[in-house]
DNA sequence: TAAAAATGCTACCCTTCAGTATACACAAGA
DNA sequence: TCTTGTGTATACTGAAGGGTAGCATTTTTA
């Protein structure tokens, strides 16, 4: 009895999980082609075929679709990151599987974190930190990897903390050029990713002048 | 009689011209800070102490404003790079020259550039298209840079053209990323771009799995 | 100094939307 | 068949903002 009750209760919990999934989908489908502020909520709950108050029986306001997508990107990315350097490795090794897997995630993603790379400023302040924090933490991570490398003489890096943000920047601008169907294929471009960020670290390019 | 005619339609038009630069300017950084959509041209007119019908007195509608900054910042940077090109030197000496001057620029009108980056999608079909055709171009004389340096065997790289994207990618990401007044000058961030440009294309680095 | 032209402003219109109050439909239990 | 609750739609409000008509003011010309 309070067992059955409970199965309810979780399969209901469920079905408004996916509710809130497709909006955040066609949500994001919009914000990316159209743009966060010419997107209206209405056009939203047509794609859905439903209405605009059943969006926000299910968001508090566009504000928070707005934050859930952006989060969504970053958050992604992060563990991803996360995950990849949980795996054993040279630091070589490791930074060629994060750079991989970080650029096949924002390639599958690619809405997400180009409506976060492109609206920013339209987020509430204090969401925009929230977001910029977990920036910075993808930021650290990367930057304590090529320490690591700097360390056992693989990679060749001045300052570990500048050159993360150059990693980070080539990955993030992956989101923005990146055009599926486009003149290059999603593997290309991830092969391109892997390969210049490793000739941005590795040793012996000849430095002159 | 003509003559002083003629004097005096030439400063009514320079006046003319610097109104209109000082409403760019103006929109620029609104644009720049709220997005365009969220900028009204009352918060415009209003910083510069001037009404709305007089900004329409010099611009069509708010779209040609759009199109002008994102033209102009593009404009810019194409512009830098070919004066770059006319200079002599070798296909090392060129590049690194290329970079600094157009990393340059993007910093010194990093409000056009990221706005054009940020608001593409609120751009006309049409000034979209015009503004992708110079990007093109910018593209495919830094292309044509690298094929020189592969020929003369002082770049290594596979495909000109895709590398070409990955260089003006790092470049545009500066202007999504560079903080004036943030942690790192204007003239570190342009040393570090030539350093990793540099990287990017020389040859000598361990190319291994 | 007066007519004409250029320039700018006041005051308004009209549309679009985010957000909401309320009504309705339908299922489950009694 | 009545009740209650849940989920969704209809129909509205209120504010914001792009764009403009027409008046006021300055400048030019003669």
């Amino acid at each position: 009895m309070a067992k059955r009750k409970r199965g309810q209760t979780q399969l209901k919990d469920e079905i408004t999980a996916y509710k809130r999934r497709r909006i955040l989908e066609e949500a994001s489908h919009l914000f990316f082609t159209n743009g966060y502020e010419a997107t209206t909520l209405d056009s939203v709950a047509e794609q859905l075929h439903v209405t605009k108050p059943f969006i926000y029986s299910y968001y508090k306001n566009k504000g928070e679709l707005l934050y859930e997508i952006c989060q969504t990107g970053i958050q992604l990315s992060l563990t991803v990151l996360e995950e990849a350097l949980t795996v054993d490795g040279t630091a070589t090794e490791q930074l060629k599987m994060v750079v991989e897997r970080v650029a096949r995630i924002i390639i599958e993603n690619q809405r997400y974190i180009s409506v976060y790379l492109r609206e920013e400023k339209s987020l509430e302040p204090e969401d925009a930190r929230r977001i910029r924090d977990l920036r910075h933490k993808f930021d650290l991570q990367l930057s304590d990897l090529l320490e690591k490398g700097k360390r056992t003489g693989e990679f060749d890096v001045q300052y570990a903390t500048r050159s993360a943000i150059w990693v980070s920047g080539l990955l993030s601008w992956i989101a923005l050029w990146y055009h599926e169907g486009g003149r290059w294929s999603a593997t290309e471009v991830v092969m391109d990713a892997i390969n210049m960020v490793m000739k941005m670290v590795q040793p012996g390019a000849v430095q002159r002048g």
